[in-house]
DNA sequence: TCATTTAGTTGACTTTATCAACTATGAATG
DNA sequence: CATTCATAGTTGATAAAGTCAACTAAATGA
């Protein structure tokens, strides 16, 4: 049984975040990685170290243009690979400290734009929100 | 005074989307417009009609390349050019039944993904969740 | 009227995405 | 251990998207 509102509705929120990240990018996104670079960071600094395979599967993209979008943060040294003690034929890569501080200006810019879009919430309301995505996301 | 932890939360919610989306685009986009087309329809479905000027507004791209994904959709026969009345420059856009067709087809595979996602939250739990994002998003 | 702004398009160019083919390593089966 | 198969990552050719400047045409406004 499907719930098309709170999709209609998240789809929106997402559009909102997306639109608004994009018209500022130049405030935050010095390294100029794009959104898709973005995207790669972000979800690195949630499982680092992490295979490319890894950041394949969960974004769900073709891994040859992954090969090069990890080489282009590598060159901007955002990214660091290192071999896999396990398996020589996997690499794990990490964040390098400009690497991270990167992350961190990205996740400022998005705080700054989710607070604005939830300015409507009371507090009390936000950190249940918080509450929700948080179990939503671990479980 | 920011709140990073939420935006972290968000952004592994979006991610966690985006992945799924893109996993299954096979399944949904059978008109096959790519994550760009989607979110151009999407937005459209919104709003319409509107202006393209109000599309890339919205979606904070490139004028250019619009008129370009415009023009693609429009030869699919997912939307239609109409002249405003009240200005000779600005042509409205709308969703043909075909484009909402897809509209329909690109939310109901979201709400797939967003069920599966927020399957931890018991029924009132979502409930809240959807007043909470209807809130942030009319105010 | 004439300069200025705005909506949309076109052209040249760069960056990303896609798809198939390939190398090298690891795992499994006989 | 030899052969087969699966997996991680790369390369190459091509297509699709994005960027930036220049342009047309219609509106605005002094």
């Amino acid at each position: 049984m499907q719930d098309t509102n709170i999709a209609r509705l998240v789809d929106r929120f997402m559009r909102r975040i997306n639109g608004s990240l994009r018209a500022r990018a130049r405030e935050f996104d010095h390294e100029r990685v794009g959104p898709g670079g973005g995207m790669i960071l972000m979800t690195l600094a949630d499982i680092e170290p992490a295979p490319i395979q890894e950041i394949v599967r969960r974004m769900a993209r073709d891994k040859s243009q992954m090969t090069r979008a990890i080489k282009s943060l590598e060159d901007k040294g955002l990214i660091a690979r290192h071999q896999s003690p396990d398996d020589a034929r996997v690499c794990l890569l990490t964040l390098t400290d400009r690497g991270h501080k990167s992350v961190d200006r990205i996740q400022h810019a998005l705080a700054d734009v989710i607070d604005d879009i939830l300015d409507p919430l009371d507090p009390g309301e936000r950190k249940r929100l918080e509450e929700f995505l948080e179990r939503a996301l671990t479980e």
